[in-house]
DNA sequence: AATGAATGAGTTTTCATTCAT
DNA sequence: GATGAATGAAAACTCATTCAT
């Protein structure tokens, strides 16, 4: 008897591999054998379940997607109030699992691929503007719009460089200063520019 | 006779060439080829002057670095007090020469490939850290040493999440615009973080 | 399931390949390609199974190395006086099986690599001193020690020579009379140095 | 003006690069960039005056067998006896002249040559049966015809085998010994058998 | 389902040889 | 004669993908 529900196993364990060997390689020129290797199967099988090496690195891609959007989801449940909400995102970005140097170096490198590949772009602008619209959502109730606007950019960009300092080792603060450094900045603007009166 | 002094003349085109490649396909997996193609030359040639394709890599790296260096220098020679010379360094920053797409995509992928290979990591940290070190000295002048350590790191993830943004077109900012966004942080973070008394 | 267990059948099919390939090429500047299709498969599987064409080569050396090696064993077990053993070395030498064309031709090739190779020297220098160290072992039991040294000497280098120009087609002489020569040589030297008294 | 009578100059200069280049590989695979550089001259000028790199090669090898021959007539002109002329081509065989490192090692990989080169065998044939039929010659005045051959046959072996000690740096003995070994064994074998009756 | 053997196309790399000056 | 720039063909090597079992 064949044992049953092995695909959705195998395909996780995949998918779990490739942004294993991504981030430790710090490329996306990694081999499908060294995936299937990590993974605990034959490269056949790694085939077998993805059909290509392209659709195994934007399933990790999506799945390091997904992940953050949960998290994003129960962290948010918990929220309450505007600035609730935009701590909880914040907390959410920098998040330990989101924060594992296999995943901020994996997560840079989709960046990347995302120039010159157009399903991959498709998804992280995805991300990209969903985030900013949660941000911007919640920044409209603390301040006027266009700040708003102004802010949730600062923000995505202050998160991104964060993200990149950490991939490469460069980043001297550990999680909480980093998030202070980000809250700070959301402190700052919003007592710079208040609401419309 | 040959045409004498071919070298410097070929070295630079395949640099170029290199540059525009990386740029293009946005990714650093170029072929040695195209690149010397590019350039008006057989692929025999560009190893004959880089003896490897990661070479010429890494060359046009260095190429960018210097580029900008030497911009860093011409700006900073004009300014002559501190902010004078804080404005001057985000300006380079900014400046539409390194935000070409061909520029900044290159550097991206120069930052990942600095997480496998060490001289690319060398060379991004050299540039790093005078950076920084310019960034501290000059706000000293303006601040406390512990905020100017601060301010110049919050500047510096800034800077780079809006280069990551840019090279993924995500960046709804002009130039100016973006420069706002980073001297408008500066501007706060000085008023909160006065110099001791 | 997959043919298992090709791993060995395949190295073992290169490595002949290889060797009758160096035979009939009469140099070590063979290519892998030609290796491969000797051995009937793909270049790309050579490479799997040895990595590089060096890899390949030096296997190719190690084995007819091996191969000597246990005829030397199954020689010398029959053997029980000192003067038998000599024989059955000198005999083992120039047994037809080391001395077809492709052997002699690989042999001598090894020879010329080993000064520019570190591991073909020490592939070589493991059996010439073992070699030596037998002939001086049984040699000793007949004559003095200096003079087993001296024949030992004398004995290698014959047998080299008469290598050589077995390569070059030049050697006039059948097995019998090549191992007549060095009986030959070997009991006039015994005559000549006695046992100490 | 240009500079008259530079060609056979510049030729012997590529010879004699070759040669050491050959000896310091200890393979027939340089590049004649290699031999163009240490003759001091350009790789385009190693074509012009020897068309293809295997002629250089072969004029290398040449130029080897040259000198070796005009060692020994100089030798073999004060020789009287025929003893005296057997000794005489011997000590010229281990002249230190021909057994400098980079001489034996680029004669040995001639050797290698020859087996896949008719241009080269034919070279080396002629100096092989030169040398046989004049230590043939000589012998016959000293044993009786028979022996003259086989004697010549083991000379040359033992020279040959010899030589291929010495590049590989595996012969412990000094030029003298070396000479003393050839010697002891013409002795022995004309002891042996002497002159019929 | 699963393996890992096998392929072959795609790239890098090397170098003898040619050629404009 | 002389240079060294330039080429291009040949070879090594890599790896995604296929496939027999």
């Amino acid at each position: 008897m064949p044992k049953l529900g092995q695909e959705p196993i195998r395909r996780a364990a995949l998918i779990n591999a490739a942004i294993e060997e991504i981030g430790s390689a710090g490329t996306l020129d990694v081999k499908v054998a060294a995936i299937a290797r990590r993974a605990g199967m034959s490269s056949g099988l790694a085939h077998h379940y993805f059909g290509s090496k392209d659709r195994i690195v934007l399933a990790a891609m999506r799945q390091i997607l997904t992940r953050m959007k949960s998290r994003f989801q129960s962290e948010l449940a918990a929220a309450t109030t505007p600035r609730e909400r935009l701590n909880a995102l914040i907390a959410t970005l920098f998040d330990p699992t989101g924060f594992e140097p296999a995943i901020v170096s994996a997560w840079l490198t989709f960046y990347i691929r995302a120039q010159s590949d157009a399903g991959a772009r498709r998804l992280l602008r995805l991300y990209t503007s969903r985030l900013h619209s949660n941000l911007v959502y919640n920044l409209k109730s603390l301040t006027n719009p266009a700040n708003a606007e102004a802010i949730a950019h600062g923000l995505g960009a202050l998160v991104d460089g964060l993200y990149i300092r950490q991939a490469l080792g460069e980043n001297p603060l550990d999680r909480y200063q980093t998030m202070g450094l980000v809250w700070d900045y959301l402190d700052l603007k919003l007592a710079q520019g208040p609401m419309e009166e």
